[in-house]
DNA sequence: ACACTTCGTAAGCTTCTGCTTACGGTAAGC
DNA sequence: GCTTACCGTAAGCAGAAGCTTACGAAGTGT
């Protein structure tokens, strides 16, 4: 669905930043940007970015906008690793005997060509 | 711990289908880069990234190299994806309590002017 | 009505990133 | 030994991404 969306968004190390801020709880942007290196502006170009990945929500309150985290994105990034990551597990079996030393801990040390 | 390199290397659209590609098994370089929209160079570039966040391996053969999907840079990300899922479930629904129709239910009626 | 707070957005600039071409190094085949 | 195939890396460049300052909009309280 969007997961590539969440994974570009989760990528940039302040934008992280601001996400695990939410984990906390919800809270507006003048609190979020409180104790960060970049200035509020940023933090709101952050949170849009966020929110178009759809890993926060926001709702008006007064003057404010409270934003907290939003499992839809978060679940489209988990849904597209879990894809990988059965499938991965037994390829990686197969390489590991196949190459010991280098993969897992296979100990079948058949050489290939 | 190395989660946030996972990131970072999975962000790009390119190196995605790089790392896709070895979904179907391990491959050389030269079969990976095949009918791939950049040229082979960049997808060397890709792979290097790509290992240094854990995500591939490789071991030579011959005159090529073959790489192939590690589970151990998948299993951060995954790790680090967990630890935020429960949490955000609760949260969500605390919030869906507090502010039915904006979290509750499916869409996001967000007010926009 | 006026002042103050909170926030989003536009413009501009600097920095990072991904791609290409060119080159060197290593292993296999004749 | 020589040539060929395969791959990684360096240099250089065009495009994208993030940050800051400046401004405008919306809401609250006096």
């Amino acid at each position: 669905m969007t997961y590539d969306r969440a994974l570009a968004a989760l990528a940039d190390p302040t934008r992280r930043q601001v996400f695990e801020r939410l984990r906390s709880g919800p809270q507006p942007v003048g609190a979020i940007a409180r104790g960060m290196p970049v200035s509020r502006p940023a933090v709101s170009q952050h949170l849009k970015v966020l929110k178009e990945a759809g890993l926060v929500s926001d709702h008006p309150e007064g003057t404010r906008r409270v934003y907290y985290i939003d499992p839809h994105g978060l679940g489209a990034l988990r849904g597209w690793l879990d894809q990988f990551w059965d499938q991965a597990l037994s390829a990686f079996q197969a390489e590991a005997e196949r190459a010991p030393g280098s993969a897992g801990g296979g100990h079948n040390m058949d050489r290939e060509r």
